[in-house]
DNA sequence: ATAAATTTGTGCGTATGTATC
DNA sequence: GGATACATACGCACAAATTTA
């Protein structure tokens, strides 16, 4: 007889509570590894159901593997390798590796990562979109805790939205360095870039300088906030902006560009007396541009860098910089994605406020 | 009625015939991705069993993901993503990430690896023997393809020996750099050390210096190596050693001690006029020792370092040093890896030939 | 738009085979 | 050998979803 309207069971069927009741025991280590489960018989005067709809539901935690069952002996439950452990992988994603500030944002996050028994899959965009693309497309298949992400070319459309959305709906958490993209929740630790703007023209305005000029990166977000603070401390200081003062450049020819900026700037009839650098590489560059010329730093033309990177004091001349926390970013961003894994959090955010570091480059010797 | 006397069917059950009929039907694409399967009663009258037959092999067969089902529908092959790919991770582990000469290697590895559509999963032992067993342990849980390692204080016991057994028992690829541990048969790309270290005492005999001293690290083959071909040198070009030339050191406390092996050195009454030293740190301390004992360099003492690293070129004197092919070294075991797991071979070997730069510390300028 | 047919889902009962203790 | 436990297999009934007439 079939008693589907005995009973109010609008939803589940027998094998599923048979199954749920079995998971419950395993769940709650009253049946540990190893340990016998009842016998089918038991089970079905114990639910009153068919011996089949035991088998069915044995038949489902089987496959799950939780339990495995032997012919003549009984049906026990299985051991599983503590909480599933190739989950313990985070992928991390800058735009270089061995360059620059990032081997330091990277022996961060690799400290706080193996510490916590992590492990860190790890890549460099080189500031090409398409290999972002391929990197998130890798880790989709791999099975990763959790991402950290530099985004490359930020100020531009991200492309990437759909696979973040799956990395997002998979669990996968997510934290931005430097930079996020707007489209995408996530946790972030960056530095104030705007603030760095600012102090960078405001020390230059403090100094005296009156025709500053500013070289920035228009394709990401770090380039377009240290414009503005560029442009808010002209602005504070009542100092007028000719427009031709700001250039940017994109990362398509990253090493030409900045130097052809900088030449022409300089070859004005009112050329700058000072600059205001997107990062140190762009500084170092200037600082070639401006010697080319046959001008003496600081004396004729002083320069400020950001970032405070290797390259700020292992040219010929020590640049003032405004610092980029690097390690403690790195150790921060994968702080935070410990706490995310651990209390299932997805929204913490931190901005270090940066500081200028002076040196040559802007008159101190 | 039963009637498994009936014919000679000594092992498979139906339901498995079932199973394997449907899987070759899979297999050679008569039935292809999305297309709907016999129906269970159709199934029923061709196999001439019961539907419960029939469905226990659906039901296997579903839950290797192979079909589904839909209620109302049908059975339909199940569309399989080509070849699980999620072996497509190399391990990386050196002595250091953000230092040194690593990002090179790094750098020249990650470009070949995600070039073929790998992912590095990177960590660092900071020579510390327990990192190592611990990132090793971890990547035993991660299923990767291969493993790019830089031996920890590889003149000691290879500690390690069994977990590379059970990475080798898995088919793992493995590719040593900088050097080897001989219990583990492997791929290698090396450095030919005992050629640098004959180098650099050459270079020093040759400009007439005949008491030179040579710093070495005890705790790694490379370090041994090194020392060999020092001694080697000496040997050739008839100059006596005297026991106290040569001293070692090991990597507890590794940045005082060479410092103050230095300056023991240096205080002898027949002091070295130079130094061979294990790299370029080690040299840089010993440039500061000299220093700090009042002597100039190269003048009173020259000093030859190895690796030429960031480092040779950074300080205050440029240093001589032997030159490490680092990113193409990285290059090169990334595609020897590649190579191994394109064609499952297993004992790939190569050795760069070193070279010497000549540079301040040994009175060129 | 409805009814009928088809197909899978859930469930019961029964019988026999085979491995273990 | 007997008891127990899982494995295989058949038959039947009704439910639920989908398609088709």
């Amino acid at each position: 007889m079939f008693e589907q309207t005995n009973e109010n069971k609008l939803e589940e069927p027998k094998y599923e509570m048979v199954k749920q009741h079995v998971m419950q025991l395993l769940k709650q280590d009253i049946i540990r590894f190893g340990e016998k489960l009842p016998s089918e018989h038991e089970l079905m005067s114990q639910f009153n159901v068919s011996r089949n709809t035991i088998r069915q539901a044995f038949s489902e935690l089987t496959s799950l593997g939780l339990i495995y069952k032997e012919q003549g002996k009984g049906t026990y439950s299985k051991f599983v390798p503590k909480s599933r452990n190739s989950k313990k992988i985070v992928a991390v994603i800058t735009t270089y590796i061995s360059d620059y500030i990032f081997p330091d944002i990277i022996f961060g996050i690799e400290e706080v990562l193996s510490g916590e028994g992590y492990s860190m899959l790890l890549s460099n965009t080189n500031n090409n979109k398409d290999k972002e693309t391929q990197f998130l497309n890798n880790i989709i298949e791999h099975d990763v805790a959790g991402l950290i992400i530099e985004p490359t070319r930020s100020a531009l459309a991200n492309i990437n939205q759909p696979i973040f959305d799956e990395l997002i709906r998979k669990g996968v958490k997510i934290v931005f360095i430097n930079a996020t993209y707007d489209d995408v929740p996530a946790s972030s630790v960056l530095l104030d870039d705007e603030r760095g703007g600012f102090l960078a023209a405001e020390h230059l305005i403090r100094l005296g300088h009156t025709r500053i000029a500013g070289i920035f990166k228009k394709d990401d977000i770090q380039g377009l906030k240290r414009r503005k603070g560029f442009v808010a401390a002209m602005k504070q200081y009542k100092l007028p902006i000719e427009i031709n003062q700001i250039v940017e450049y994109e990362t398509t020819n990253e090493h030409i560009h900045p130097y052809i900026l900088a030449k022409t700037l300089l070859s004005q009839p009112d050329r700058p007396t000072a600059f205001v650098c997107y990062n140190d590489n762009v500084a170092a560059i200037v600082v070639q541009a401006i010697r080319d010329r046959g001008l003496s730093i600081p004396e004729s033309v002083a320069v400020v860098g950001f970032d405070d990177s290797k390259r700020s004091i292992d040219g010929s001349i020590k640049l003032t910089s405004v610092i980029h926390p690097k390690i403690e970013m790195g150790r921060r961003a994968a702080s935070f994605m410990i706490e995310m894994l651990d209390n299932q959090l997805d929204d913490l955010q931190f901005v270090y406020r940066p500081e200028l570091i002076i040196r040559e480059s802007t008159g101190v010797t």
